[in-house]
Parts: structure tokens; sequence; C-alpha cells
DNA sequence: TATGAATGAGTATTCATTCAT
DNA sequence: CATGAATGAATACTCATTCAT
């Protein structure tokens, strides 16, 4: 009864490895132009493996969508919980968005990609990707202390705005532009607060 | 002497009404998964026809791009170029915006689409789109009366950020939602031009 | 009655204007590379146009062809025909041959391509190509002054033969070689011819 | 520990009964006109299967030309490997010729095919076929123990001549004129070894 | 559990030819 | 006579997925 266990662990952590070993391929080709073909070669697997952990290409991506934002969030209050004050703890947000702008880039690009070629408006998929952004709002919430959602919405919505600029600006290389818009942005919340009291 | 006139006339005509007939598939369908096939169709035409009026399909999106870009400004500004005061011109740019949310949403939508699928990274291309930002941002600077593009640039951060939530939120059925976070954006503007002066 | 004349030899003269400026496409892109649009665009008319004084491509290659030979033919004897001799007429032929290999060497891929794209074996095409073939060889027969065909058959064997290396060398850079080839060959006649008198 | 061994060797196996399953057809239809999914047919696979083992259509020919080369060479010494005497070889060499004379018609025009479609002047392609070139022509010196190349390069010239001949006589119908211009070439290169010495 | 051979519908693009103007 | 817009079947090649081994 209890021999299947062990087996059980194995697959669910072979398979984590697996969707760890496809971040690279999908952020450097997009999801739509990369082929299973190219990820079973990059893991090191045959396509047939690959169709034996997940159920399809689209599986694969959800699932490493949904890896990848826990890490993120966890990656982000491991270095900055401490921090204290609406205008550090803003700062210490602004600043991790920045310095990972490339990375948060790709993800988009990702999945607009994504949305592109699975037309699907399935309820299930629009419930998975509303629950990732209610829960990033909610941390962000959490951790700057707000009392309501309002100004985190508006924060992440700047954030979005931010991360899209890149298919104009290719790259982060007018790092000055990015950092002067963050800090135009923490001070219009901080404005914000100071009127609302 | 006049004989070979109409023939040109017709010809460049002919061709924005074909470009206007396209909008709709992409629209509905991406750029990548709006088959030449699927656009000649629609267009009730053959696809050697489309050919005859356009190099490829890359061809037929650049053009329709630039000839919505166009007409979308324009539009704008048939309606909204004697609003007097900044709050009421903020006011004004915003409902233009949620007005036409949905259209902008599949622009968006549409372009990453474009950028993914044709991995150009060409200057050409890239000049293009940054065209058509600096064009849009100086528009708004100049309809804003603002000072520097600074603001203009946060203003329009935001309203890109805005449009991206059409990935989570599907459509405008959260009117409510939009509504009040733009008013927040105005809000914030009018604050920060307060204590600037 | 004779009014319509004048049109007629017009529409000959032009007919054969525009064979002549095919020459340059078909010997740079061959039969099957060369489209009727090209075609038309090299010659600064419309493809109607061609269609109105050619019935098919194909047609078009074969009224070149026969215009080349004919070229071809008188142009040779235009220059060689005060030559006497056995020898010096066989080197005559050969000079004349590596002179025009380039030439020559299209002339052949034309040929071949031709042959391959329209799969006829159809009595007329192949009946038109014999009698080129037996036109150039009487005349080779006649110019050298060889008691029967059988030797001038064997000489234009070998010409084609050599023609056909531009296959493999490539244009004619490899001067030397064709050159000493030749002149074994012209040895080799004289040596036949010595041996059977 | 040799599982794994018999799945290679079938698909080197395979890949060879696929090449010569599309012998015929490129016979017949040439290369250009011979469509991957006629060849996918003609072998009663899938194109897909077809890409699985050849990377292009190119390829297909590529390998296919090679294979065939080597079948031809030793196909030859196998039968004609003991006669003795230079007639005797030299008439060994053309009876070959001749006995598979249209096999020949139609390769060379494969080839000519495959050179017009594919404008490459690829220093690759032009090795290779040159490679084959010497090849055949080193194998004809050492089997007809000539001193040098120079009488093999004409002896192969003349063969190339007459294998063109097939454009105008389809087929080896006139089996006599091509027996009779095969004699007279090897009276002519006896005539020129009695000479030379 | 793992493989990779097999599928075949689907992609953008081309081009000889026709025909209304 | 001349135009060039329109056609649409045909091309090489791709790729997510299945399934026998």
């Amino acid at each position: 009864m209890f021999l299947a266990m062990p087996k059980v662990v194995d697959r669910e952590q072979y398979r984590k490895e697996l969707l760890n070993g496809c971040v690279e391929l999908f952020a450097q080709k997009g999801y739509g132009s990369s082929t299973m073909r190219q990820i079973a070669e990059g893991l090191g697997v045959s396509t047939g493996t690959l169709y034996h952990y997940f159920k399809s290409k689209e599986d694969i991506f959800m699932q490493l969508v949904q890896e990848l934002c826990e890490q993120d969030i966890s990656r982000f209050f491991a270095q900055a919980s401490e921090v204290e004050g609406l205008e550090a703890r803003l700062q210490a947000v602004m600043d991790f968005v920045l310095k990972n702008l490339q990375y948060y880039q790709q993800q988009m690009l990702l999945w607009v990609d994504f949305f592109q070629q699975t037309r699907i408006g399935s309820d299930e998929e629009l419930q998975f990707l509303r629950q990732i952004w209610n829960g990033t709002r909610d941390a962000t919430v959490d951790y700057l202390q707000l009392p309501d959602t309002k100004l985190a919405d508006f924060l992440m919505i700047f954030i979005d705005g931010l991360i899209i600029q890149c298919i104009y600006n290719r790259s982060a290389e007018d790092a000055d532009w990015y950092h002067s818009q963050s800090q135009l942005m923490i001070q219009m919340v901080l404005n914000h607060e100071q009127f609302s009291s």
C-alpha cells in the first residue's frame, strides 16, 4: 500500500526539475516559438517523456507560471521584509521591480504570447490568472500596510505599464528613465497619502 | 491626359479598404493566428490579390498599424480639442481611453503578438514603434500643456498598464474598477502639480 | 487590303525585339526561375502584352532558341569561312566554342531546365530540337569538308561534353584545361584522318 | 547492453530504403518537378516522416546521389575487373556506359535540374560534385592503367557528351548510332596511344 | 517509465494565365 | 493594342500529439 509513495514523491520532484529546465528556453523564444521538440532536447529527454509528465504544451506553461510566481514572491520577502516605513517599502518594491525588469519583461511577453496562441477564454484558465494577480496584489497590500487595495492596484498597474515599455525600449538600457519614473510614482503615492490624512 | 489617373487613385483607395477590412479579424484572432487564407476570405478576395497589394503578412500589419494610429489621434482631437483646464483635459484623455479600452486592449495584444512572431530586433521596425510612442507622447504633452515630458510619460505608462489588465479581466466588464483607477490617476497628477507650484 | 501589311511587319519586328530582350534574363536565371512578371518588367511591358505576342512562356522560349541558333551559325561563318585546311578549320571551330564557352554553358543549362520543367515528349518539340542539332551538324560537315557525318557527330558529342563541364567547373576559369582538351580532340581527329587515308 | 543497437541499425537501413524508393520518381519527373508530397506518397509514408529522416528535399537528393554513385562504381568493377588489355578495357567501359545509357541520361538530367533549382554556388555543394567527378575519373585512370589523367578526362568528356544526346534522341532507340560513335572513340584513343609510343 | 518514429493538417508565399477595361 | 488586377492551386516545410515498442 505504501510501496508506491516514494515513487509519487520522485515523480513530483522530477516534474519540478523539468519545469525549471524550461524557463530559459521559454524566456528566450517565447511560448509559441518554443517547440515541444526543443523543450525536450533542452531537458535532455524525449518528447514522449514530456507527455508522460504534462498533458500538453499548455499544461507545461501553466504549471511553469505557477511555479515561478511562488518563487518570485518568496524571493522578494526574503530580502525586503524587515524594511520599515511606507516610503522605504515603496522604494524596496520599485527597486526589486527595476532590478528584475528584464525578467519581468520576458514574463509579460511570455504571457501575452501564450494568450494569443491559446484563444481559450475558458473560465478555468482565466480564474487561474486572476488568482495570481490577486495574490500578488494582496501581498503588496500586506507589505505596504495599506488600508485598502485601491492604491496597491494603482501601483501594480503602473508596474505593468513600466514592464510593457520593453517593447519600445528594448532591454533596460534607459535605466535612468525607468528610475526617474519610478521615483515619480513613489512621490505620487506619498503625496496622496498625505492628502488623505 | 488624365486617363491613367483614376487607376492610381483606385489602387490606393482599394488598398485602404482592404486594410480596414482586416481590422476585425486581427482584433479577434491576433496576428500569428490570422492566416493569409483567412484574411483573404474575410476580405472576399484571393490570396493572390492580397499579395498583389501587400508584399507580405508583415507588410499588411505594419501598414494597418500606421493607418489606425493616424485615425486614433485625429479622432481624439476632433472631439476634445476645445476642452480647457488641466483637470478637464486629463478627464478627457482618460474618458477617451476608457471608452476605447477594448479597442486598445486588442491593439496591445496585437502588437505584442506581432513582436513575438517576427523576432526582428531590426532597427527599422523598432524605430517605427518608437516613433508611434513618441508621437503620441508629444501629442499628450501638447494637449495637456505640460512643461515637460516626464508627467506625460508617467500618464502613458499608467494607461499602458491599464490596458494590460485585459489579460486578467477580459473585456471591460469591470467598468467601475477601471473608472476609479483612472480617477485616482487624475487626482495624483493634480496633487503633483499643486506641490510643484 | 494592303493597309494591314505594314502592321504585320511591325508586329513581327516588335516580336523579335521582345525576344532579344529576354536573352539576358533567361541566361541569368534559367527557364524555370524566370517568371513572366520578371520577363515583362525586363522588357518594360505588361504581362498582358507578353501574352499578346506569345501564347505562353513555353512559346517564348522555343522562339528564342530558334532565333539564337540562327544567329550563332551565321556569326560563326561570318568570321571563319575563309580559313583553309582541315586542321586550321578544326582549330577555328574549337576556338569559337571556347571563346563562347560561357554562353553555350548557359544555353545548355537553359535547355535542360526547359526540358525538365515541361515534361512533354510531344513529337513536335522533339522534332524541333532534332532539327537544330542536325542543322548544326550539317553545317559542321560542310565547313570541315568531311566525307560523312560520323566524324562531325563525334566532334559535336565532344563539344557537348565539354560544355557540360560547367556544372563541375563553374565558369571558364580553368581555361588551360579546356584548351588542352580541345587540342587533344583536334589531334585525335587529324590522327584518324591520317589512318583512314 | 546491446539493446539500443538494433534501433540505430534500423534507422540507417530504413533511410537507405527510403532513398532507393525515391530513385524512380526522381528519374521520371526530375528534381524540381518531384514534390515532397509525391515523394512521400511514392514511399507510402507521410511528409512528416520524410522530414524525420532528411532535413530537406535538397538533403534527400544529395544523399541519393552519393548512394547511387557508390553503387555504380562497385557495380562496374564487379563485372569488369578481370578484363585485360587497353582495348578490351576501353570496350568494357563503353559497353557499360551504353548498357546503362538511359540510366545515366536520367542522372544527368537530374543533376542539371538540381543545379538550376538550387542556385547555390556554395562551395560545399560544388566541392561535393567535383569530388564525384574526380573520383570517377581517378577510377577510370586506374582501371585503364593510363599514365596521366588527360586521356581519362577526354574519355569522360566524350561520355558526358554522349549522355547529353538523350535530349535530342530520347531513349536508346538509335542504338547503332551510339555504338558506332563509341567504337570511333575507342579507335581514337588506341591511335593516340600508338602515336605517343 | 521512456523512447522517438509517425502523422497530416496547416503555414506563408509564388506564378502562369485570363480578362475586363 | 495594351494594361495590370485577379485567380487559386501548388510549393517546401513545421509541429503538437499519439502510440507501438
